[in-house]
DNA sequence: CGCGTTTGACCTGCGC
DNA sequence: GCGCAGGTCAAACGCG
């Protein structure tokens, strides 16, 4: 339910894709991705919906994709504004259900790090962390966390990404911090965060149990800097079929500055010219629109598992 | 040695 | 209140 609040908001009525056309990045088959919102009903790991878009539907039907794409609310049925803590009053879904409860943008120390430091011994080996651990932290835990408030959401968007790669490059540096099980997947899930000081941008990583050859990429934030182009002189091939113009697009919505609008896209240029010679090199058969339209339409329910 | 990954424990919200 | 699942932490480890 949209509120007038979202009306006055500037990224509400933002159009990330704004100058957007097929011929805009040449290097980037638009048609092999698909992209969906946070405000999506399911998942796409759990079923994907008409939510889930063909990136060149997206960009013919900006109305419908700009809406949900910057929903930083999360459900569209949630009132959107000041961080309300009845979130239980409206239905999230699983990938909606994820508490950002760490800004590092705005509040560098995470939250337990502002807790008194564990006093654990730095040689503390696995079992006496386990036994300590389990003590102290509880302790301090406990007793120094305040309370924290809803974060509010940040910006999140996915991608769906036809590739046997599992980690995509998309010019940024990640560190992993995280890797979880996901329930009735046999894929694991894994988390990441940018690794620039003060840039909180988190993306999470795993593959669709659906279609395995689906890699399921999701953004959350925005990078308050541009694309740190170390190559490192390896594989960019991972980048195959990612939008780095796009993401650069949307990271950096405001850029109204030439000089670094035109160094950024410099960057993502070089990216991609990288990017395209390995896809030839790797013939990477990424799948036309039809075979992911077909995941899309088969995972609707309407084919028995 | 610095940086990134691995991995088990812990935290938190939600549904029952 | 309890259990489950997702998300995060941080020590240990590996690699260049």
């Amino acid at each position: 339910m949209s509120s007038s609040n979202e009306k006055n908001d500037p990224l509400y009525n933002y159009d990330p894709f704004q100058g957007f056309d097929s011929s805009t990045f040449p290097f980037f088959d638009y048609n092999n991705l698909l992209v969906y919102s946070q405000a999506a009903p399911t998942p796409p790991f759990q079923g994907l919906d008409s939510s889930y878009m063909n990136f060149t539907d997206c960009l013919h039907d900006q109305n419908s994709f700009s809406r949900p794409f910057f929903d930083m609310s999360g459900s569209s049925s949630d009132v959107v504004g000041p961080v309300h803590d009845n979130a239980s009053n409206s239905k999230q879904t699983v990938d909606d259900s994820v508490r950002i409860n760490i800004d590092d943008t705005e509040n560098p120390s995470t939250p337990n790090s502002s807790v008194s430091s564990p006093s654990n011994g730095g040689t503390a080996v696995e079992d006496s962390r386990k036994t300590n651990k389990g003590s102290e932290q509880e302790k301090s835990k406990k007793v120094n966390k305040p309370k924290k408030e809803r974060q509010q959401r940040k910006p999140r968007f996915a991608f769906l990404t036809k590739t046997e790669i599992d980690v995509l490059e998309d010019g940024y540096r990640w560190r992993k911090y995280g890797q979880k099980a996901v329930k009735n997947s046999p894929y694991p899930r894994s988390y990441y965060r940018c690794t620039t000081q003060k840039c909180g941008v988190k993306k999470r990583v795993e593959r669709s149990f659906q279609d395995p050859s689906v890699v399921i990429t999701t953004y959350e934030g925005c990078h308050n800097h541009h694309i740190p182009i170390t190559l490192r002189g390896n594989n960019i091939t991972s980048s195959a079929g990612f939008p780095h113009e796009f993401l650069a697009h949307y990271f950096f919505p405001s850029t109204s500055n030439h000089q670094e609008e035109n160094s950024m896209q410099h960057q993502s240029v070089a990216l991609h010219q990288h990017q395209h010679q390995h896809q030839q090199q790797q013939e990477l058969q990424v799948s036309d629109y039809g075979l992911l339209h077909n995941l899309v339409s088969s995972s609707t329910g309407k084919q028995a598992p």
